[in-house]
DNA sequence: GCCAACGTTGGC
DNA sequence: GCCAACGTTGGC
C-alpha cells in the first residue's frame, strides 16, 4: 500500500465534484508532467490512499481522501483535438501521458490546511511541503498520511 | 549536451 | 497580480 498527494484546483475540480461524479470515481487527466505520470503509471495501486489536496485556493489545503480506482491506461485527453490538455505529439500507439481513475473514500470533518500542516511536527520531512515542490503528485509516508488523517478527524 | 528563453505552478 | 522555483523547448 502506497500513499499518495494529488493536487487540484477546486475551481477546476474539487473533492466535493469528486463525490458528485458517477461511482465517485474519475479519470486523472491533463497531468502533463513526466514525473508526475511516471507515479501514476509505475507506483500506483489499486486502493493506495489519495490525500486529496485543495491548491491556488485560500486557504489551500487537504480536502478528503481518495483512493487509486484503476490500473493505469493511456490519458484520452491526449488525442482529444479539442481538448485543452491535446497533445499532438502523443502517438496513440505509444501514447505519452498515463493516468488512472481516482475515487472518493472518506470525508474528513475538517480541512487541515496547508499553514497547519506546517505547524505539524509529524511534517516536517513531508515532500509535498518542501521548498520549490510544484508537482501535482507526490509520495506520502504513512506516517504523514496518518498525522494528516487525524488531524482531519477522518472517519477512515 | 549546454543553456537561454519561455511557460507553468502555486503560495502569498 | 507578483514572483520564486522549476520544467520544457529549441538553437547551437
Amino acid at each position: 500500500m502506497n500513499y499518495w498527494l494529488m493536487k487540484s484546483e477546486p475551481d477546476v475540480f474539487s473533492f466535493e465534484d469528486l463525490k458528485a461524479c458517477i461511482k465517485q470515481t474519475e479519470p486523472w487527466d491533463g497531468i502533463r508532467n513526466y514525473q508526475a505520470r511516471n507515479f501514476m503509471r509505475d507506483d500506483m495501486r489499486i486502493g493506495d490512499l489519495i490525500l486529496f489536496y485543495h491548491s491556488n485556493t485560500n486557504p489551500p489545503g487537504v480536502a478528503g481522501i481518495a483512493q487509486v480506482a484503476s490500473k493505469p491506461y493511456p490519458d484520452p485527453t491526449a488525442f482529444d483535438k479539442k481538448s485543452k490538455y491535446f497533445d499532438p505529439k502523443s502517438d496513440p500507439k505509444n501514447p505519452r501521458w498515463i493516468l488512472v481513475d481516482v475515487s472518493f473514500k472518506a470525508d474528513i470533518v475538517r480541512q487541515v490546511s496547508l499553514e497547519e500542516m506546517k505547524s505539524m511536527p509529524e511534517l516536517v520531512n513531508m515532500r509535498a511541503l518542501q521548498r520549490g515542490n510544484r508537482l501535482s503528485i507526490m509520495p506520502t509516508t504513512r506516517s504523514e498520511f496518518q498525522a494528516i488523517k487525524k488531524a482531519g478527524q477522518s472517519s477512515l
